[in-house]
DNA sequence: AAATATCTTGAAACGGGTTTCAAAAGACAA
DNA sequence: TTGTCTTTTGAAACCCGTTTCAAGATATTT
C-alpha cells in the first residue's frame, strides 16, 4: 500500500504537504499542490482511515443500532437518518442488535472503541444506563427510551396521543368489543400508549381487554388465532403495529371475516407498506423520516458544543383507510 | 481517557503485558492477569480501535454495500450476512449506496480506506471495474455482478432458470396473454431473466411483450396503470419482483379485475412478504439467506487464503400461492 | 535598503495499541 | 553449584496521517 510519505517523495514536498492538500487545512503553493494533486491520481493513494482516526479521535461516523434489521419501521427510519449523516458528510454504521440485550451493549462498545461520533440508539427494552454512561461518545435514543434514564436524549412520538387516538377512533366508528393488542410493556413507548387506551377506556366506560403481542408480523399471525378463538364477539382490532395489522387481517381473512364490515383494524406507524396494501391500512402516523432526521440534527448540534433538548417529542396523526368504517 | 498504559501503570506491568492479557497472545503470570483484568474492570477501560487497526491493518469489519435500505429484499439479505459475520466475530458496516453510482463508488473506497476486511457489493448496474480493482480489500458481489467483468467473485441465483420458469408456468395455467413486466437490462440479473423469458416465448411459439418497470413498488403502481391501458386483454402478469407484484395486485384491485380469476401473477425473490400477503403472491424464490451466508463463507475463506470459486449460483424454486391458478 | 510582518514549509512529536527482540527469570540437568 | 534451555517480560519500534513549532521565504513598511 502506498503511504503519505512516498506520495510526498514522489511530489518532492514533505507529507505535512500532502496532508494539507488532502485536507485543505492550509494555503499550499500552487505548482507544489499540482504536483501533489498529479502523484495522487496517478497512484491512486487513498489515506487510512484509521490513522486519522486515531490522531483526530473521530471516525467519522455515526453508529445506528436497530433491534432488527428485517423491520419495515426501523428501515425506513435508518434510511432517513443514512439520508441525514451523508448530507452532512457523516457515515453510518448500522447495527443489528436482534432484540438482543448482549448483542446491543456489544454493539454500543464498539461504536464506542471505534472512536464513532455518536450513537442512535433504537434500543431494546432493558436497562441500559451503565453501558451508555460509560460512553465517551453521545447517545440519543430514538423510538424508545432508556429505562428509568430521562439523562439521555430522546427522539419519540407521542405514543400516549396515538393510543387514545386509536382508541377512540375505533369507539367512534362503532366498534362494541375491541381488543386491544398490546406490546411488550418494556417498551417504554408501549407502555405510553397502552396508558392511553386505558385513559380511554375509563372515559368511555369500556372495560379494557387486551392481548399481549410482539411488534413482528410472526406473533401478529398467532396471537389473532388466539384472539379469534377467546373473544369470537370482537369487531374491532388495534394492532400492535401496521406489521402486526397486516397480519391480523391476513388471520381474518382467512377465516372468511370480512374488513372492515364484521372487524374493524387499526395500525401503528404508517410504515410505507401500509396503504400498499390491499386494502390499506387505517393507522396512526409517526413521522418516521422526520425523527429520523432529527435525531441526526440532534447528535450534530451537540458535536457541534450546542446545547440540545432532552426531550423531543413528535406529534402523531389519524390516517383512515380501508380497514375502518370511514366515519 | 484511559490508554492501556495508564492500565499498565496501576496494574504494575508494562503496556505489552497488558496487550497480551486482552488478545491472549501469549502466557501471562495468572497473579499479573488478574491484577491486570482488576483494574480492566474497575476503570472500563476499552482500547481503542483504530489504534488496533492501524497496525493490524484490519478493522474485523465486512462492509456491505446495498442499492437501498429500504427493500426487503436486500434487508433478507443483511440480515443474513450481519448474522453469519457476526457469527464468525466480524462486524458489519452497512452502506447504503441509494442507487447512485456515485455514492457507490465512495462506498467502495471508504471501505477500503477504513481497513475493512472485504466487501460484499450488492450493486448498481454501472460498471465499476476500476474501483473494484483499485481495492486492496477483496470484493464479492451478490446478486449482480459487476459489469463486463467475471473476474470479481460473484454469488447469484439462476435468473435465467427462473425466467424461464415464470413463463412457462403461467402458460401452464393457460394465460393468453402474458405481460413481462422488464427490470432494467444494466442489471445482470435483469438480463439473465429477460432471456430465459425471451426463450420460452420462442420455444411455445408467443409473441413477446414486455413493458419495463423498476425493481420498487412505486413505479410498480405506474406501470401497471400503463399496462392495463395499454394492453387491456392481459391475464397473465410476469412481475419485475415480489415488491412490483404487491403493486401489481394493488391496482388490479382497484380496478375490479379479480386475481387470479381474470388474471394471474407471478412475483420474483420470494421476500418474506410475499407469503404475508392477501392473497399471497406466487413466486419464484430465490435462496435469500442462503445467498447470503455463502457470500460471507466465501469471504472469509478468501481471507483464510483458501481458494475460491469466482462464480456460485444458486437454483431457483417455483412457489406457488395464491396469485395463479394452482394447477 | 533595512526592518518588520506575514506566509509557506518541513522536521518531529503525537495518537494508542501490537509485536519484536533481547534480557531477565525460572526450570531442569549435569 | 554451574551451565543450558525455556518461559515470561518490558523497552522500543512500528502502524500512518495530523499538527505543532520554528525556520525559511516572501511581502510590506519605514
Amino acid at each position: 500500500m502506498i503511504r503519505i510519505r512516498e506520495v510526498a517523495k514522489l511530489a518532492e514536498v514533505s507529507p505535512s504537504t500532502v496532508s494539507r492538500v488532502l485536507n485543505g487545512t492550509a494555503k499550499v503553493n500552487e505548482e507544489k499542490r499540482q504536483r501533489v494533486e498529479k502523484v495522487i491520481k496517478e497512484t491512486g493513494f487513498k489515506p487510512n482511515e484509521a490513522a486519522r482516526t486515531l490522531f483526530k479521535k473521530s471516525a467519522h461516523i455515526i453508529g445506528v443500532i436497530v433491534p432488527n434489521i428485517e423491520n419495515p419501521f426501523f428501515n425506513e427510519m435508518a434510511k432517513a437518518i443514512e439520508a441525514e449523516a451523508y448530507r452532512n458528510g457523516y457515515r453510518l454504521t448500522l447495527c443489528n442488535s436482534s432484540d438482543n440485550l448482549e448483542k446491543e451493549k456489544n454493539n454500543i462498545n464498539l461504536l464506542d472503541r471505534m472512536n464513532a461520533d455518536g450513537i442512535i440508539l433504537l434500543t431494546n427494552q432493558e436497562d441500559l444506563t451503565k453501558e451508555v454512561k460509560q460512553c465517551k461518545i453521545p447517545v440519543i435514543t430514538l423510538d424508545r427510551q432508556v429505562k428509568n434514564n430521562n439523562e439521555v436524549a430522546c427522539v419519540q412520538s407521542d405514543h400516549y396521543g396515538g393510543g387514545r387516538m386509536a382508541m377512540e377512533y375505533l369507539i367512534s366508528c362503532g366498534c362494541k368489543h375491541i381488543i386491544n393488542m398490546q406490546a411488550p410493556q418494556e417498551l417504554s413507548s408501549a407502555r405510553a400508549r397502552y396508558q392511553g387506551y386505558l385513559d380511554v377506556c375509563r372515559e368511555r366506560k369500556v372495560e379494557p381487554c387486551s392481548i399481549l403481542c410482539q411488534y413482528q408480523y410472526e406473533d401478529g399471525l398467532i396471537q389473532t388465532e388466539k384472539l379469534l378463538q377467546k373473544y369470537p364477539e370482537v369487531d374491532g382490532i388495534l394492532a400492535a403495529n401496521d406489521m402486526v395489522a397486516i397480519s391480523v387481517y391476513k388471520v381474518l381473512h382467512k377465516h372468511g371475516l370480512k374488513v372492515p364490515k364484521d372487524i374493524q383494524i387499526i395500525g401503528f406507524d404508517n410504515i410505507n407498506l401500509s396503504s400498499l396494501m390491499t386494502p390499506e391500512i387505517t393507522t396512526i402516523a409517526q413521522p418516521i423520516s422526520e425523527m429520523g432526521t432529527e435525531a441526526v440534527q440532534m447528535l450534530l448540534q451537540y458535536l457541534d458544543g450546542k446545547e440540545i433538548q432532552k426531550q423531543t417529542i413528535f406529534p402523531v396523526e389519524l390516517i383512515v383507510r380501508e380497514t375502518t368504517k370511514n366515519k
